[in-house]
DNA sequence: ATCGTTGCAAACTATTTGCAGTGTG
DNA sequence: CACACTGCAAATAGTTTGCAACGAT
């Protein structure tokens, strides 16, 4: 939380309560959520906030290093505050989107170097299965 | 192209000219395209064919296991005529999307069924970085 | 006091749906 | 010749934008 302040203030963004509950519901979660689902959470706590306010905030958020965005498959955005490169998997059934170590896949981005012409930079490694819950249905 | 025939007779779906055009336009290019793309490529060929026609045909084309569709992180989907799990390299300049060899990652799925609870039957591997010609400039 | 931020409404984009007419099997 | 498919238009969902009012520094 003191990162966020940090780096609001580096970057020259001002703190407003808005920007410290979004930061605050990403940072207490493991659910990865959706700008929607971020905004369902607020709504008690700020009942005139909108959701391009969400979309404004985590924009900010995005181009800091503050969050990262993931792509699960869904048409839609979540985010993540561990901004770190880590794989994911997601339940086909119940859309939950849970956390892998990283640490099996840290050789992979120097191996994709070796093989393509391409400078990576990121990745982002989805699977995709029936979670614990799920799979005995 | 005699697998599309064999696939849409065997689930019983009709074949029509514009199912043949939309999955030859997918098998002739390595570029991943979009609905729209594919839509722009035969607007000369189908001038009255529609974007829901795509849509609806890609639709059946998933369920069939005829193509893959990607999330690579814009806005839309891309979908792919090699259904094999195969990683994926964006570029951030150009947005090009190119294959990567599978080999590298076969071991992977297996992996992850091991550190993890949940039953894994695929994955998506996203690179992402500058392709050689963007990262020149 | 300034200038970035918010909140609303409207715009936009990708995708989906309903339905009447069409054409494949 | 039935029933799935097409094409159009309208609906929907997620996200973005414009702008006037607000509030942090």
């Amino acid at each position: 939380m003191e990162t966020l302040l940090k780096v609001l203030k580096e970057k020259g963004y001002k703190i407003t309560p808005q920007r410290i509950a979004i930061y605050r519901v990403l940072n207490n979660t493991k659910e990865h959520p959706s700008a929607e689902i971020i905004y369902k959470k607020l709504e008690k706590e700020f009942p005139t906030m909108s959701l391009a306010t969400i979309y404004k905030t985590l924009e900010i958020f995005k181009k800091s290093g503050l969050v990262q965005e993931l792509n699960v498959g869904e048409n839609s955005f979540r985010y993540d505050a561990n901004v770190k490169d880590h794989p994911h998997i997601i339940c086909l059934k119940c859309n939950k989107v849970d956390d892998l170590p990283e640490n099996l896949f840290t050789h992979l981005k120097d191996e994709v170097g070796k093989v393509s012409d391409y400078k990576v930079l990121s990745k982002q490694l989805y699977f995709y299965g029936y979670c614990p819950v799920c799979k005995g249905e």
